[in-house]
DNA sequence: ATTATTAATGCAACTTAGTTGCAAAAATAT
DNA sequence: ATATTTTTGCAACTAAGTTGCATTAATAAT
């Protein structure tokens, strides 16, 4: 594995996830940084950044994808139980650190789980 | 809502429901029936196909839409946590039985609970 | 059985997320 | 300062899924 340059937009990328307190998904942040950087680029640096371990993904409720830098995550947890959440309402969508416990399965070996938790936030429950 | 028609590529797609024995993903099912019938008569009759409760659909590891008929699913069980586990090795999708227990949350509310496992099946294992 | 009504289908064109190859530019090493 | 390697932009592409509309098939009414 090559080294990740800290390029000025590796730089960009990575200061908002800091900043966000919640995940992001790939289709708004290419939105987001479209004067800055080209879309091809904000998915390769994504895919970069995952395979250092810094943020990780997943799959939203419409199959689109989603990142973010978890407080819980680091680069050797990934493969444990994180589930997400995500708000019908405002369409927000955050890292639970919530523990769920899957069962194990006789006849088959579970190598990851993948829990989406849908519903309202807190902030869309009034 | 409107009355879902017996037509030939409905009874088609039934059938195949009943014949398998794991999800089906809608990509193979539009491969799968391209000589029979549009792509597009693919989508909208397991679109109502699953409005009408006979099918259910949730998204797979990729992204891409699944479809299945699971035999524990009645029209209005759709939203208890039913986990579905993903072969990695014969892309092989099915449906569990198990029961997954989500934690309550303060300050949410969970509206549904999507599990979806990823490893090895019993016919991989070897 | 015919006809009228309504729902379903095919088709072509479109939208959108994500990918690829390659030349140019930016980081880093020497 | 120069050489090396990584990263980027761009344009073109792929593939999943959607839409509008004219035609056809299924069902209801006569
Ligand atoms: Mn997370
Ligand atoms: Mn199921
Ligand atoms: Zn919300
Ligand atoms: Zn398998």
């Amino acid at each position: 594995m090559s080294v990740v340059r800290k390029t000025k937009s590796v730089k960009t990328l990575m200061s908002i996830f800091e900043a966000s307190g919640s995940a992001l998904s790939v289709v708004d942040l290419v939105e987001q940084l479209k004067v800055q950087m080209n879309k091809t680029t904000v998915y390769r640096i994504l895919e970069r950044l995952e395979g250092e371990g810094t943020i990780h993904s997943f799959i939203g409720s419409n199959g689109l994808k989603w990142y973010a830098k978890c407080s819980t995550c680091t680069k050797h947890e990934h493969d444990d139980v994180h589930p997400h959440f995500e708000c019908r309402d405002c369409g927000k969508v955050e890292c639970l650190e919530i523990e769920v416990t899957i069962p194990k399965l006789k006849n088959r070996l579970i190598e990851s789980a993948d829990v989406l938790l849908t519903g309202q936030c807190a902030d869309c429950l009034n």
